[in-house]
DNA sequence: CATGGGCGTCTTGTTGGCGA
DNA sequence: TCGCCAACAAGACGCCCATG
């Protein structure tokens, strides 16, 4: 890797000139600038984050806390939207991002100490909210700026950026009973996430202003307890309609019907939340709540940086629309 | 001989001050 | 006006010397 150094000694200058060069100081003539320029370019020369944050204190790096999981909540293309709008401004903002990984919430608390006491990342993003949670009162307790993505539970000072979750619930459910569906379940993952809860209390909500009977039931994520809860379910109540509250449940669900011989949208229909590209190629594609992740994750990172530069470039907007994307499965 | 403390050097990029 | 020198940032590492 090419250093200051490298590119000084080939454009026939000394480091202290290439820097200025670098930051564009208008003290350097035409001639050197652009020498110095070329020499770059030919050397394939980047400055070295680590050194200049030696001098400038400050990192340009962000850490970005997702759920601890396996795979189906890595993989989950909700999060990998996120992640893609908040990559996407990071790049265009020069900022480095660094992600967790841990599987267990105690390995994802060690990572996250780790990621503090390295004092090298200026600011976190999480990916979830929900009440009593370890990690946010981590970045509390050591006062790192951070932004959630999700309701903001500890105090009215927590940046965030979430999507109104009840409405986007009240809608979709609203969009089924005006297609005359009258028996709709409501499937959730057991988690305490506050998402989730929203997502159930907008169902709720329209179901009791309906005076329909709400049927929420939280699964797990594994087929077998999926076939068992199914079946049980359907012995007892002919649902018309499914609503799962996120796209990878939703997946298993369609699954599980297609084994169990039930034909969506001829014998029930489904729709979920977290519209992406599997929704859109799933059989049959699958109605869904859009809820922008890109923006979702383009806003936090946002939010972030103007915190971390003390700056009010932009008027942020918090609440984030959804839109209902109308597919097959509620033909 | 093993251990530990203190000091110097090195890493890379930035910047104030100064000479040409 | 232009470009260089030297100091500086935080931490890793090596070397030397004193102590037990």
């Amino acid at each position: 890797m090419a250093t200051i150094k490298d590119v000084a000694i080939m454009a026939n200058v000394s480091p202290s000139t290439v820097s200025r060069v670098i930051k564009g100081n208008t003290r350097i003539s035409k001639e050197t600038t652009q020498k110095v320029h070329d020499c770059m370019r030919a050397l394939n020369y980047v400055p070295n984050q680590m050194a200049r944050s030696l001098v400038t204190k400050r990192s340009k790096t962000i850490g970005i806390i997702q759920k601890s999981g396996g795979d189906s909540i890595k993989q989950n293309p909700f999060l990998l939207d996120v992640l893609t709008g908040i990559h996407r401004y990071s790049d265009n903002h020069a900022y480095l991002t660094i992600v967790t990984t841990s599987t267990t919430e105690q390995e994802l608390m060690i990572e996250v100490q780790r990621l503090i006491q390295s004092q090298y990342i200026e600011g976190f993003i999480i990916l979830y909210s929900r009440k009593n949670d370890v990690i946010e009162q981590l970045l509390i307790d050591k006062q790192c700026p951070y932004v959630i993505v999700g309701k903001p539970l500890t105090s009215e000072k927590t940046l965030y950026v979430d999507n109104d979750n009840i409405a986007a619930a009240e809608d979709l459910t609203q969009y089924l009973v005006n297609k005359g569906h009258e028996k709709i379940l409501l499937l959730t993952e057991q988690s305490d996430y506050e998402v989730f809860k929203d997502r159930i209390k907008g169902y709720r909500q329209v179901m009791f202003h309906e005076h329909l009977t709400p049927h929420v039931h939280k699964i797990d994520l594994d087929r077998t307890a999926i076939k068992l809860s199914l079946i049980e379910l359907f012995k007892m109540h002919e649902f018309t309609a499914i609503i799962t509250t996120d796209t990878m449940l939703n997946m298993m669900i369609i699954s599980v019907l297609y084994e169990l011989n039930i034909r969506i949208p001829e014998d029930i229909k489904t729709a979920t939340f977290n519209d992406s590209f599997l929704n859109a190629y799933a059989s049959p594609p699958q109605t869904a709540v859009d809820v922008l992740p890109e923006q979702l994750g383009q806003t936090a990172v946002r939010l972030l940086t103007n915190k971390l530069e003390n700056v009010n470039r932009y008027q942020c907007q918090n609440i984030i629309p959804t839109r209902i994307v109308q597919r097959y499965s509620t033909n």
